[in-house]
DNA sequence: AGGATGATATCC
DNA sequence: GATATCATCCTC
């Protein structure tokens, strides 16, 4: 099982996110090895898109966001649940894809249904930001075959703040999968 | 429909 | 230093 390369992640953010869908999120701790599918994620751009992180410039919580690609940015919302994006794009693009959704493949026995569930269940808090994604414990693989994945895209969640953003189709996730996040 | 719960940005 | 807000989830 391979971590993709930094190329996968270094390109453009629309394509990495609807790629990302299919791959493998795999983590490793001492108690062994939890491995989910994934199925739903979300897009944001850059500084221009309002519904981003780094709309709000470079900053200590966004420095992550605004480095190279291939690297972890985790957050903490409503001071309660833990976000894991990947960074893409080159350094200084302030880019990244949110996972929002797994399907349970290995040693997963919590919901992942839910960006806040899917980092709860995987292991994710803090201690994973700015980590690596080239790394033995925390990276995402390209996964068997399957058939062609039927993607959907809709408008993100939760960014109703952001004016003619929160309308753009920044969503991704594959079509009839029981696994994606209610909406 | 509303509460949890804490970091962060943005004011004073 | 105070306060509003938040890329969520759960319970009522």
């Amino acid at each position: 099982m391979q971590a993709l390369p930094r190329s996968f992640y270094n390109r453009d953010t629309t394509i990495v996110a609807r790629e990302l869908l299919g791959k493998h999120l795999v983590r490793v701790t001492p108690e062994g090895r939890r491995v989910g599918r994934i199925v739903e994620v979300e897009a944001y751009l850059g500084p221009h898109d309002l519904a981003a992180h780094s709309s709000k410039g470079l900053t200590e919580r966004t420095r992550i966001m605004f480095g190279p690609a291939g690297y972890a940015y985790v957050y903490l919302i409503y001071g309660v649940h833990h976000c894991l994006n990947v960074v893409t794009e080159p350094a200084g693009r302030g880019a990244a894809v949110l996972l929002r959704a797994l399907e349970p493949v290995e040693g997963l026995t919590d919901r992942t249904n839910g960006p806040g569930l899917l980092s709860r269940a995987m292991g994710i808090d803090r201690n994973s930001n700015g980590h690596d994604l080239l790394s033995a414990d925390l990276f995402i693989a390209e996964a068997g075959a399957r058939e062609q994945i039927k993607i959907v895209a809709r408008p993100r969640i939760g960014v109703e703040y952001a004016r003619h953003w929160a309308r753009r189709k920044l969503r991704f996730y594959e079509r009839g999968n029981p696994f994606v996040s209610r909406t």
